[in-house]
DNA sequence: CTCTTTTTAGAACATGTGTTTGACATAACC
DNA sequence: GGTTATGTCAAACACATGTTCTAAAAAGAG
């Protein structure tokens, strides 16, 4: 094999491309697969095989899974092909589900749908690895975090110093602020009916996350 | 077999539903469509001709739509799945748009569009007749509505005593809470370092609806 | 039971469509 | 020039698949 120009725009790289944007735009029209001959018409070619054979290319490209022998059977491979499924409303819409209620000693952190949902604009809490938790108690109020509020949680193992975290104390799960006293981690309640809480990262204690976001809709 | 006597028909229409069905189930897991025979195998039939009426009928119904002739081009008409359309994720999520910020005499309430738009469920605020505000001060900070948090305000030109209301005075827009002193009404800010505002229901002092819900993204 | 209607089956038919083969043109390269 | 690679084409081929026809089987109706 000698070298191939890269450099220059070969001519089957135009009709590749022309083939590929007409399968696309069919497939988008039309909800279904074009066949060659739609294909040559489309992307002006004359001959059933010269589509074959870029077809068979777009193929080994991964732009499309090409099923030989099968009609109309040509799938676009790229980000999702998405067909009556749920679909966000905007690639930045990721759905949250509400996992539990979370503080003062509740089961917590079981079912992996806690009945409602929440929908969040992915760019806003910057990660799609989060959860949603009901806030049951009002041990953060002078952190402006009430009873019944939903929190986001972006899930992570650590977190820093002064973060709003979410955490796992045995069987309990509660929202605290993590900080330090006299070099010693603690999570700390923001409410002074309550104190701060020795906290040992364990099997027993375990960060679930850092607070992102706040949904509340009970406003007094 | 199941003597099912509900109407007219009951053998075919155990049919067509198991054709319905499976056609529903290869297009959805497979993005094409089955092959007449495909059908066969999977609504349990011997004979494509079998098949083929169902097919016409199902498309009489309009529930698929049937290309004569082309192969593997069955199309679900479902509810409009016109791909790359701005569509809710279900049924009960609105589009909030933010127009404008609020309090301290910001312009206000001019755009329609201020830039970010977020989602809510619709059963969670009760009406779609909603839209977002972005807070700026901290004259609301005892009721827990910080600086730069988004508020939902639900559209209405009355308000009870007690409620947390967004309204215009003058060139101005605030949120605060809706309350009489001495019999006449006022606007209270929660916080100590502001003065009650004496509020009157007209052309420069309007109420623009009652905040039903908050949603935070900066969390300190 | 007999007659009618509906549902399914089987087979034959028709054709849309994937696949292959070989040829012709054009360009690149020695 | 001759040689080789590449892009395209036309035609022939193979067959998966849509369509139709006729009839058997099943279900109701009387």
């Amino acid at each position: 094999m000698s070298t191939t120009p890269l450099n220059s725009e070969s001519k089957s790289a135009k009709s590749i491309e022309r083939v590929y944007k007409y399968v696309q735009k069919y497939i988008h029209d039309n909800a279904l697969s074009p066949s060659v001959r739609d294909i040559c018409a489309g992307a002006g070619l004359k001959s059933t095989s010269s589509v074959h054979t870029y077809l068979r290319r777009l193929d080994e490209m991964g732009l499309i899974e090409y099923r030989p022998g099968m009609r109309r059977a040509i799938i676009l491979k790229n980000s999702a092909e998405g067909s009556s499924e749920e679909e966000p409303v905007s690639a930045d819409v990721v759905k949250l589900n509400c996992i539990g209620k979370i503080t003062a000693g509740q089961p917590i952190y079981a079912h992996e749908d806690y009945g409602d949902s929440q929908y969040v604009n992915k760019s806003i809490i910057g990660s799609d690895e989060c959860f949603m938790l009901k806030v049951s108690g009002s041990s953060m109020i002078n952190a402006h975090i009430l009873d019944g509020d939903y929190i986001i949680v972006r899930k992570q193992n650590t977190c820093d110093e002064g973060d709003i975290i979410a955490a796992l104390i045995g069987e309990e799960a509660t929202v605290k602020r993590y900080g330090k006293l006299n070099g010693k981690p603690y999570l700390f309640p923001e409410n002074e009916l309550y104190s701060p809480i020795p906290f040992f990262d364990t099997e027993e204690c375990k960060i679930l996350g850092k607070v992102v976001g706040l949904h509340r809709y009970n406003i007094n």
